[in-house]
DNA sequence: GTCGAAATAGACCAGTTGGTACGTGTTGGC
DNA sequence: GCCAACACGTACCAACTGGTCTATTTCGAC
């Protein structure tokens, strides 16, 4: 990922026979590099740093990994599927208003918790790999993708609940709320504070609740 | 930047006498850090390259900046004043939803006529620098603070002119829709494509649009 | 015109970085 | 129990990186 990105362009398994012990070690590997290139970036994280952080030797990084660009891959999986696992249990069976604001609400406290302390690890990798890595920005959109799919399945439910109205667009809601966060996240980082990543969503939720039909009209809204 | 950056905490102007060429030498260094760091990130540029961008020399770089923190704490204020300056012709006089419109417009414009590459000068550099550089950080919250402010400044003329409602919190939708900005640079970064951060802008300005009073219903909303 | 400060040139350096070489220990399947 | 493949240890290296040093040229003020 430093500069080109190679990066294993076909099929993904090398095909690398792992024994118990060797698939612990590789994931040990993988953990301590994803913490400390999220702490510090990509390019400002050392091979030794991993080494040393991981507890492991350079020829073990150098025989699980081909090079810092391989590592970098799997650091990228991981942490795509760590949020997208965190999220799950919120998304997975999103269907109310309700629910998207207990969505809101885990997500402001985990950002408050730490004060908003390096940022979404997808959006930070996003940022620094989009443009200098193409296999690293096509699996980071794929986990944005993803990531709407779920907000849109869950826009879509409450559609059909009839909880708002059915004529809007779930995937362009998703794809807002989306950016809310991320951005939200963003200004947090900056700013030390969780309120503008709180804002920032219930600005974006607002809109979905602004479809709601029948009673329970939104707290706020004009007209 | 690099690790701790302490960069010159005190006074900033380093009181260094400057001749005419001299200052155009240093500005020369500066735009082409700005540019290679835009592109490239701070940990992946290098004074080397620096060096060759801008057509100087080593002693030339060192006779201008004590070190590459300071030469980056020199970047990131060009970049703060020219995305400034470059919002500055919509925001300035900005006093109706037609012209929060035409700011849309503009930025989706052109982060499209770019597919989305590098993403925001600023918000690259709040992601990579934040948390790592605390001097960076103030000077980039700095930055937003007062991008925030031209928007709520708008909104609330909006507000005097009683084109939208006036109890709304406008500091509270300008947070919002910088976020959207951010966020949705983002995923157009990520996705090589405008289209989020169309969609992001038009979920944050159709919040402002909803609060208008009167004639000129929101095109979409419901109710 | 002179003179000190600013501007520029470019060789040089020590520490770091990604990556390799080569050797030893460990194990799981036959 | 044997042995090939996996797992691990560590010294080593060339290239790069931020930064320094000394020497030369240019220029603005008096």
């Amino acid at each position: 990922m430093t500069s080109a990105g190679a990066t294993s362009a076909g099929a993904e398994p090398p095909l690398r026979r792992l024994t118990a012990r060797g698939a612990l070690t590789r994931d040990r590997i993988v953990r301590a590099a994803a913490d400390l290139i999220h702490a510090n970036g990509v390019a400002g994280t050392t091979m030794d740093q991993v080494v040393e952080a991981s507890g492991t030797s350079k020829s073990q990084l150098y025989h699980y990994f081909d090079d810092k660009d391989a590592l970098v891959t799997a650091v990228i999986k991981m942490q795509t599927a760590r949020v997208m696992q965190l999220q799950e249990p919120h998304l997975e069976q999103l269907s109310s208003l309700q629910g998207l604001r207990r969505w809101r609400d885990a997500i402001v406290r985990f950002v408050d918790e730490r004060h908003g302390a390096n940022g979404c690890p997808v959006g930070s990798l996003a940022t620094e790999l989009s443009d200098r890595s193409e296999p690293a920005r096509i699996l980071i959109n794929a986990a944005f993708q993803s990531w709407e799919s779920y907000l849109t399945a869950g826009i879509s439910r409450m559609q059909e609940r009839g909880e708002i109205d059915r004529t809007s667009d779930a995937a362009t809601l998703a794809t807002g709320i989306l950016a809310a966060y991320q951005g939200g996240y963003l200004l947090s980082q900056a700013r030390r504070s969780a309120q503008p990543m709180a804002l920032a969503l219930d600005l974006a939720i607002r809109n979905v609740e602004a479809l709601a039909v029948g009673p329970k009209p939104a707290p706020d809204a004009a007209s």
